[in-house]
DNA sequence: TTGTAGGCGTTATCAC
DNA sequence: GTGATAACGCCTACAA
């Protein structure tokens, strides 16, 4: 290992003949420099093999070019086979690619890892951060966003003590589209995997089954679930328990309606012709599923994308950020229902 | 968005009626202040909502408490349905969380990224860089080693002008039992979807594969790929195309096999009675696909988990870092083969 | 257009 | 034990 002193702009400027503050110039692309004297410095800057040190210049500028993007969960469910991470990953680091900011992906499962998150996040290691989903009323979000940290969510935050702005989907319109097309197509016995009552889209998901149901005269039958294949699997199966005449589901997540796919296959129902199948997401391998599932699509690279560009404004000193930006979702008809 | 000036060093020292060097001392838990004067300044402390500056502290003393994982690829790549990255990202991330430093993830699939991956961490924004997987004769890890930056990789470099040390699985090994068991079970027509030769693992799944079937005096049929499904569909095609007779196919990823299935059940050949199908990684998706996967799996999590503890003993000056470790691969048999 | 000099907030080396 | 004080490497008025 090579541990070569890193060059300092004190040695560029004595290679290249000139003041400190000229480096400073041409390294920080001021017009101000003659030709020739900027070429000197930048032969010097290639030579010597000069990086500015991060440190020392965010000391004074008190900038780091980098934003955080926090998600509140741990590794292990961030990255497991629930897509909606990295789609918001996605999303999100395509933007701030293109604006030259460096992505810090930050995992705050456990509550050492958030109370890290927060110290990271306040000491100045970022510009900004940004939340990828919120649990209940997190008061992380209000907590920077009152220490000046600029701060946008994905999903409404259920709490805002100085209001955070933020990108959500239209989960009502969605669940609206889905029941309409069960009933339209004759479904009478509609039922529904919820998600985690703890997060907006879980209870706006349900919420909006609800209404529409009732809105329709149908009876509703409810079973908990989280959002994960296993849950659906599980409650797919207390709701034939329950009602073994149902003729449809609603889940409130692809992977979901996948393991509601399962439990109905092992219950020997076929879908959809004995029970209609519907899930939230539009996950690729949706596409894939056996049968194919009709499911509410959310654009969920798209809010990534939204929320990174806000965030962008809001760093350079926007003074018009949008409170809420909400994103359409679509249904798109499979074989599953 | 209440602005409000963060408390220095300097604030504290006044509010607590001592020194600064005091206030660091307690800050940084030093021992050798008397309790009353911690006591104090732990209040102004907690009064003021101090918080240290990371750029002041790490400009004197050359550290982060952070440390970047590098993943070579478009974070479309990156985060697609190939849990491959998910995996590693979540060992890695299980292992620094307990050791309290930061994560800091950074793709690095254009040539732009790539540039700017490199200047973060040279400019000292990270304490070490890992990376996730390598793409061919990648200059990077050596470069960033040459500056004395300390680096581990993930999967043997191809090219490494000093030496970087890595952590790897067994392919050959997994392979290898892998067609033994094809081979065990009557199968003599054995072909292979490759992954991409651009990459150790693929270039050594597919010498396993042409060795041990050589050894074995069996004729080798290979279909090129890159690891993904789509790629997995149409290079099953062209090896039912060019020998519609064979009974096995050993593809060198999950995806690829999934796409194998795909492409087979749409040729009307029955898995594994017509042909027998092995992937290699062993992903979760694996266990429910029709029918279940045999595979080879490939502990990517531990590897994660490994590399980050050879990165802290780096870090730490630790010595004697072994220049590779090589992690056991394992056949898992479920009913596609 | 270029150079001088002060300061950003910490840590660390000294005396006291 | 505690307090001055000098770095750390860079940016940026201000002067020349």
């Amino acid at each position: 290992m090579t541990t070569r002193e890193r060059p300092t702009l004190e040695a560029v400027a004595r290679r290249a003949g000139v003041s400190r503050a000229t480096v400073s110039r041409v390294v920080n692309g001021s017009t101000t420099v003659a030709v020739a004297i900027r070429e000197a410095v930048n032969r010097a800057v290639e030579e010597l093999g000069y990086v500015p040190n991060q440190a020392a210049r965010s000391l004074v500028t008190r900038q780091t070019d980098s934003i955080a993007l926090i998600l509140p969960e741990t590794a292990n469910r961030v990255f497991s086979d629930d897509l909606f991470f990295p789609a918001i990953i996605r999303g999100v680091g395509s933007e701030l690619e293109a604006a030259d900011k460096q992505l810090v992906l930050m995992m705050a499962g456990s509550a050492a890892g958030y109370h890290r998150v927060e110290r990271y996040a306040v000491a100045g290691h970022v510009d900004g951060v940004m939340f990828a989903s919120i649990h209940g009323a997190d008061p992380l979000p209000g907590l920077l966003a009152r220490r000046g940290i600029p701060v946008i969510c994905s999903g409404r935050p259920m709490l805002a003590d100085p209001p955070v702005p933020y990108v959500d989907v239209d989960h009502a319109g969605g669940v609206a589209a889905a029941l309409r097309h069960l009933i339209t197509s004759g479904r009478r016995r509609i039922a529904t995997i919820a998600g985690p009552q703890d997060m907006v889209a879980g209870l706006e998901r349900l919420t909006g089954y609800r209404d529409t149901l009732q809105a329709a005269g149908l009876p509703s039958l409810v079973a908990a679930g989280d959002f994960t294949r296993e849950s659906g699997v599980t409650a797919m199966r207390a709701l034939l328990d329950q009602d073994s005449d149902l003729d449809a589901v609603f889940a409130a997540s692809d992977l979901m309606a996948h393991g509601a796919l399962q439990a109905l296959r092992n219950a020997g129902r076929r879908v959809p012709e004995d029970v209609a199948v519907i899930g939230f997401d539009d996950f690729e391998i949706s596409r894939y599923s056996d049968p194919p599932l009709t499911t509410v699509r959310q654009p969920i690279a798209e809010a990534g994308r939204v929320m990174a560009r806000q965030m962008l404004r809001l760093i350079a000193g926007d003074p018009e950020i949008e409170p809420a930006i909400i994103l359409p979702t679509e249904l798109i008809i499979r074989t599953s229902a």
